[in-house]
DNA sequence: ACTCCTTTTTGCAAGATTTTAAAATTAATG
DNA sequence: CATTAATTTTAAAATCTTGCAAAAAGGAGT
């Protein structure tokens, strides 16, 4: 079973899930408000449910209690906006398993959704390859030890540099434009400028590249934006 | 055989678990109620049990007298919230074999279970090492005799620091967060903050290195965590 | 070669994170 | 029960990262 149920209201954290859960061959049914998702619920099974907290009508906390009441098991991840604590206890008490506040990562909440999903589910399909490590030319990464080494030396990465660099090399030939760099790795809601990849790309080069004007692993799609060499 | 049943009510407990035995390469089976525990273990052998105590439904001790009932020899570990003399002894004499409080450490819990397998079965795997001496450059840890030295001089450490210094040791090059360190010495349901790492590696710093700033041992994963030198 | 547009480079201030030191709390011991 | 040791918390100083901007350099098309 691979239904997860987005109940949410912001047309572009829907549209940035449904990409990367379809991508995953999950299937993401979407609600915008508590009624229909509770309606969804009682017709469907799911094997996960993620719900915004500040929703129009019934709001995240209330529906999680209510379908917690129907199912005692069902993964539950919640959203929310600001990083208020109290919501976050007040969540995790009424039953929700997970929650994450934006902005989110992409790739933090997909990793943080399949945990829940494989708890849920015996055959452990593990399609990601996040334990086996990465390697290209001279360039290793090793996620399980957060650590990235050229020519069998460690490299100093700060964490946003080693997951830019993680991000690009797990996909090697494909070129990311910034504004997908940014959802990915600073979350939807980051409110600042694509400038900032383009001092991330340029300090990991600075990193890893022997000759800038020659990069051998970080290259530049000219008006689109980088891909990690293949 | 390398199956073990965990029932366990707390996803955040059972992930951790999961996790665990799994990087060992045991089978963890979950369950979160006393009914669903007993139809596993009715069609499935296994080679170790572990019950939370506090559970919805049957609790740990109904769940360990009926299992006791059926196989008086699986081991059976049982797990609590509070530290209770009197579960404790209740426990024991229901028929389990281990006792461990919550907040425990990951660490703590594992070496455990694995005197519980090991007593189960007589073909040792004994996959970990924790017998033998880790040495890196001037310093030597004896995890069996609780001793550490550098420059053939003993280390007068506390045992948070020996623990410390030990998992950091045991696995050179990977960076630990505050928080994993915390799960796994400290325990998962530790309520303190991170800072205390922070305190710990100093100290043990001020006792390993020769110079603070420019450790040889224990190095800072700038964003990230600490690390063992490779 | 010229122009327009994109990328690279560089520097810096604001913000985070880590270090350090010391105080407060808790646990262990006689 | 008092002392001592161990651990945790707190707070400030030191250090590093990050996001941004502006200048310099690099393509693309004409």
């Amino acid at each position: 079973m691979n239904r997860v149920l987005l109940v949410e209201d912001d047309p572009e954290i829907t549209r940035l899930l449904k990409l990367h859960f379809e991508s995953q061959s999950y299937q993401l049914k979407t609600c915008v408000d508590g009624e229909e998702a509770i309606a969804a619920f009682e017709i469907e099974k799911f094997a996960l449910l993620i719900l915004d907290i500040t929703l129009p009508g019934l709001n995240g906390m209330e529906i999680c209690k209510i379908i917690r009441a129907k199912d005692e098991h069902v993964p539950i991840m919640m959203l929310t906006s600001h990083g208020e604590e109290s919501d976050k206890v007040l969540s995790l008490e009424l039953g929700a398993d997970d929650y994450v506040t934006k902005p989110f990562g992409i790739l933090e909440l997909m990793a943080r959704a399949k945990a829940l999903l494989r708890r849920g589910s015996k055959f452990e399909a593990n399609k990601s390859n996040d334990h086996s490590d990465i390697t290209f030319k001279d360039l290793v990464i090793d996620n399980k030890k957060k650590k990235a080494s050229i020519r069998e030396q460690r490299l100093d990465l700060t964490p946003k540099e080693f997951d830019l660099l993680l991000l690009l090399a797990s996909n090697p030939g494909k070129t990311y434009s910034r504004h997908e760099l940014l959802e990915m790795l600073w979350g939807v809601a980051f409110p600042g400028y694509e400038h900032t990849i383009t001092s991330h790309i340029n300090r990991l080069r600075i990193k890893i590249e022997t000759n800038l004007h020659d990069p051998q692993y970080i290259l530049t799609s000219w008006g689109t934006g980088y891909r990690f060499s293949e």
